[in-house]
DNA sequence: TATCAAAACGCGACCAGCACGCAACAGCGT
DNA sequence: ACGCTGTTGCGTGCTGGTCGCGTTTTGATA
């Protein structure tokens, strides 16, 4: 499932994008680092091994990645978006109280979708934002 | 269904706020505009009957009313957040090929909302941010 | 109706997150 | 190794929104 850097590169040359250190590194950090990274937490493990790559440099590789269906971008909430790779897309529930991100199972959105399909005609791709909720800590402990 | 203005500034008054000029064309905007306006929408409209409100009374009062339950805002997609009564809250479908806005039908999220609760615990609610996909127009121009 | 503390306002500065134009640089086909 | 052209570093600019400050306005009370 996880692709390695290797494969992702070959997808890049496939793409007719060059390869370069800056861009080698993103997807490295996409890679091995921690789920949901924003450009600015990538900007940092690259700069890691190299200082000199710059923010603008970042962005424009997320965009050029995103157009070649590399890596994807969503919105968990009011700030920055979250990068990962197009192999690991999935829906994601956040808890408006303490901000817990769940990745949501595969078939959850499943019966909204045939819903929308049949009903509306609209083919629901619903990876794009967060949906907001109530986790189940936070909604017992409102309770109390 | 659809709030006055004076009902408006009613809940205003109990909630312990102060009722401005300002505030009351900031609500007025909001029940007699077109749906989903922008901040920057509102702003304009308000400046119609008076010209020297300033932006960030907008957006302060918008904060307010939030806080207050008055309103709500949602994000449809990447621009500035669209703000509506809190009584009309309703999910939303956005197009991501032409950028058609549909509401979506009350009972859209209930399979999906239930499945969330029993096998997660978590409490959707998902009208913060919009589901993005494809619209019926949309889909079959793709088929071509 | 006059008083006055607290709330709200206008204004400008500032911030995050990101896009862009340009000259220098570097990948990669030959 | 050469040269075309995509990519980079750098600075600057933009959008959408927040904040601090000094002044004005609201509305409870006298």
């Amino acid at each position: 499932m996880s692709s390695t850097v290797d494969e992702l590169v070959a997808q890049l040359r496939d793409g007719g994008s060059r390869v370069t250190t800056a861009r080698r590194l993103v997807l490295t950090a996409l890679v091995k680092g921690p789920d949901h990274p924003t450009a600015e937490e990538l900007l940092v493990a690259v700069r890691t091994l190299a200082p000199d790559v710059h923010a603008s440099t970042v962005y424009r590789n997320l965009e050029e990645l995103e157009r070649l269906g590399v890596v994807v971008h969503t919105h968990l909430g009011h700030g920055a978006a979250t990068y990962h790779l197009a192999t690991e897309a999935h829906g994601h529930l956040v808890c408006e109280v303490c901000g817990a991100t769940l990745e949501a199972p595969e078939d959850l959105f499943e019966a909204m979708a045939d819903g929308a399909k049949r009903r509306l005609g609209f083919e629901l791709r619903p990876y794009h934002f967060a949906v907001l909720g109530v986790c189940a800590e936070c909604a017992t402990a409102a309770e109390a």
